[in-house]
DNA sequence: CCACGGATTGGCT
DNA sequence: GCCAATCCGTGGA
């Protein structure tokens, strides 16, 4: 596929795990007014509805997560710990309840902005430029993505991902998955290796 | 009705 | 390295 094309509905409803590992490198763009946001995925998470006790939407559909049921290539926004969104990309077919997690991305245009949106400024320091997105709250927080953009279709204006050059395998790296308490051994957590802006090694 | 805990973060010991 | 913050969907009584 074209580089700086929007990738369309039938990349999202393919296997979660290829969707997960083909989301690296492309990039997430967020329009706010007349800003956009944009940054390059480094690292995913995959969650299959089907298999996997770690997915929402293990026990079935409920008013949370119906939104990962739907099919790929929608928005799956979630509230958790009290204070923090995370942000999922929804992968496959209709009521197959899989999603990617979207973990760390590496700052690309609109990096003022995205301070401004989680720092309160736009003079950062080095260090804060490297926390900026590493980590999937912090992601929603400089991408002032909340539950308002919960089942929000990304093929559309508002949110969407653009595509680049697929990356050569030997670029990217798989792991157990972080923070969860289920499913603890299953290796779904890829990310591109060496790469600055990851959450964790 | 109420208690529990979570796909996290950041501040304090 | 440990733990509080802080909300609400979910599930059990």
């Amino acid at each position: 596929m074209n580089p700086q094309k929007k990738l369309p509905r039938k990349f999202y409803t393919r296997d979660v795990h290829v969707v997960a590992k083909e989301l690296l490198g492309k990039f997430l763009v967020r329009k706010t007014g007349r800003i956009f946001l944009t940054g390059k995925i480094v690292e995913v998470e995959a969650y299959d509805g089907s298999i996997d006790k770690a997915a929402h939407t293990y026990g079935g559909k409920t008013k949370r997560n119906e939104v990962m049921f739907n099919e790929g290539g929608f928005l799956y926004v979630y509230f958790t710990y009290g204070m923090h969104f995370c942000s999922n990309v929804v992968t496959g077919k209709l009521n197959e309840g899989s999603a990617v997690l979207i973990r760390a991305v590496e700052p690309a245009d609109g990096i003022d902005q995205m301070a401004i949106n989680r720092f309160g400024k736009n003079n950062i320091s080095a260090f804060e430029l490297k926390n900026l997105t590493n980590g999937p709250a912090k992601i929603c927080r400089a991408f002032d993505i909340a539950c308002s953009l919960n089942g929000i279709d990304l093929t559309g204006e508002e949110i969407f991902i653009l595509d680049s050059p697929k990356l050569s395998a030997n670029k990217i790296a798989a792991s157990t998955r972080i923070g969860i308490k289920k499913s603890v051994d299953l290796p779904w957590r890829y990310y591109i290796k060496n790469n600055s802006f990851l959450s964790r090694k």
